[in-house]
DNA sequence: TTTATTTACGCAATCGATTTCGTTATATTT
DNA sequence: AAATATAACGAAATCGATTGCGTAAATAAA
């Protein structure tokens, strides 16, 4: 590609300035006269004149660029995660680098690495479902990365993090389905290793534990590959269905384990909400047109994406070293449909 | 944040060399000794050394780094066509920034803009409904800007051009419908100056044509939004189910359009597929588990995704000027499930 | 032994923009 | 009129890496 640009020192020559003026005349410095300032800004719109990103990136040692870990692109609660963090980077002139581990550990320390290596300003991370050691984070924290822990949480980091309420969610999800008659919930959870596993395991088993149902450790199915397969979401439930005594209801803890959920009841011609009721997070908007309409807990992606974006710019453009860390938690919301409420 | 890396002045320092022997020696020059080599790799290796790829693409005027333009990340199509993209792309040690301009003329113009003063390497582009004037595009090919067309074609630009054949998936879907007994087949389309609007349109009327059904132009309904709100097929639906004779089918020839088709349908309370049936193209995998199951015409959006940045790579690392432009067109593929074939 | 050739390296320019430190006029103050 | 201040600009260093050119030392050829 040839595509040349034009450049300060093009101003100069054809104005008989110097680059420093130049320089200064476009940057509005009070040492350069108010005609000279003119000439170069008029001379500088007419030939389209724009400042070589690189060249400052590499006075300023700063990219203007941020990179994004994330385990898939092509999921909804992801893809509007990602919008939202497009919305505040590119709003403040900022690129961003998204990457995609599809849940392998493998890749996702292949996505840092190769993060760490174009220069970016900092990084927004959620971790796959295989990943139970974070020295590939830390160690780049340690060097004075710019991290953002989000949705799924880097525990012993110490950053910004921002997540939704997991615990509530899945007690709010989980209570619905007690108020709802069915006494025999299931649950379907991503790997254990992750933050909102855990937190959404607790959620379930308090509501259980505040309505008198006993936890029985044979109503959970882990699918440590985050249900990447639909063979692996179907397994747990065959699983699942020849329990004693049988379950009555599922809730599935994450969107992609929701997504195969539905495929397997429908699949199975399993009577929703009648044989089981259904609930489960998921951000797919789609959920509602499906008969029966889903019953699901939304997270608000979108403003997670934001969140988690103004925490890291703010972190980038700190002259000082953060020390404060913010731990921020936004809310789920439960949108009863049709999939969790018995007919009458 | 301070993240101080390594660089070459850092090793040419510890060892009492000057950085262009170290620099030599890193990139396995021939007038470097093998002891002095041994030595400088060695103590790179231990450092952890990455070159600065910003100082790299200052000296190259290369910035490994290529720009998209879509409608939507947060939409089936484009999230699977931006997966092709970064597998390709990452995968020969390259940036992809995305940029979404939501169907807006204005936002795109902007996304342009934003793209070629971050001086990347090259550029995919997919228009908006709204943009029917290319000049914020064709300016910069003009300079040299490397641009790759995907999906909705700016068709007088003379670059690779990658897409599917509209035309026959639209026919296919629609003979379909008529092969299945549907005789009053309504179409929904996009804005009238997107390339596959015309491509599928045409598709359509032919197959009508070739089993001697008239074209009725109050069967056909144009989305100038590209139903990125739901209002507007709601609308449009609205004013189709009152022509007369009654129409029996719909084709809609979008993936957003058919996602708000099905809402309309859903929430209407209208019976698929014995009232009308429905077809339509989506990329969404969810289609199938819906009652009834979706029909859709599927296009290879991944594949889309990885040829056009194949082909955007060779052209930016080509060293001549390439004059030799591919038209690409891949398959569609008619996925017939329940939502097109009536009940015996 | 003198000259020619290699080997192995350093100096300095380069990419584009910013910025420190001078420097030259002109203006102001004594 | 001499001294000082100010306004307006230029030269050169800087960011990190590459590379053309120059050169000292070692080796080979004459």
């Amino acid at each position: 590609m040839k595509f040349e640009a034009v450049t300060i020192k093009d101003i100069a020559k054809a104005l008989g300035l110097s680059t420093s003026t130049v320089s200064r005349a476009l940057r509005d410095s009070y040492e350069i006269s108010e005609e000279t300032k003119q000439l170069v800004l008029n001379y500088a719109k007419e030939i389209n004149y724009r400042p070589n990103p690189i060249a400052l990136s590499l006075k300023e040692k700063k990219s203007r660029t941020i990179g994004v870990v994330v385990s898939e692109i092509a999921n909804s609660f992801f893809s509007q995660i990602i919008n939202g963090i497009e919305s505040i980077a590119h709003n403040k002139g900022y690129n961003v680098i998204i990457t995609q581990s599809l849940e392998s550990y493998e890749r996702e320390v292949a996505n840092m690495q190769f993060l760490s290596s174009r220069s970016i300003d900092g990084c927004l991370v959620s971790v796959s479902v295989e990943t139970n050691n974070y020295d590939h984070i830390l160690d780049l924290h340690k060097r004075g990365f710019n991290i953002v822990s989000f949705d799924r949480i880097i525990d012993p980091i110490e950053t910004h993090k921002v997540k939704v309420d997991n615990f509530k969610g899945a007690y709010d999800a989980t209570e619905h389905l007690i108020n709802s008659g069915y006494k025999n919930i299931a649950i379907l959870v991503s790997g254990a290793s992750l933050s909102i596993t855990k937190e959404r395991l607790a959620g379930y088993q308090k509501a259980l534990d505040d309505h008198n149902i006993p936890f029985n450790d044979k109503y959970l199915k882990v699918c440590s590959h985050a249900g990447m397969t639909y063979e692996e979401v179907e397994q747990a439930m065959n699983e699942l269905m020849t329990m004693k005594p049988k379950l009555d209801a599922v809730f599935s803890a994450s969107d992609k384990l929701t997504t195969s959920l539905v495929k397997y009841c429908k699949l199975k011609k399993i009577n929703i909400p009648e044989t089981i009721g259904v609930i489960g997070f998921s951000n797919v908007d789609f959920m509602e047109l499906l008969t029966p309409a889903l019953s699901v807990v939304r997270q608000p992606a979108f403003e997670m994406g934001r969140t988690a974006t103004e925490l890291l710019l703010k972190m980038i453009e700190s002259k000082r070293p953060v020390t404060d860390f913010e731990n921020i938690i936004l809310h789920t919301q439960l949108i009863v449909r049709d999939s969790s409420v018995k007919k009458k």
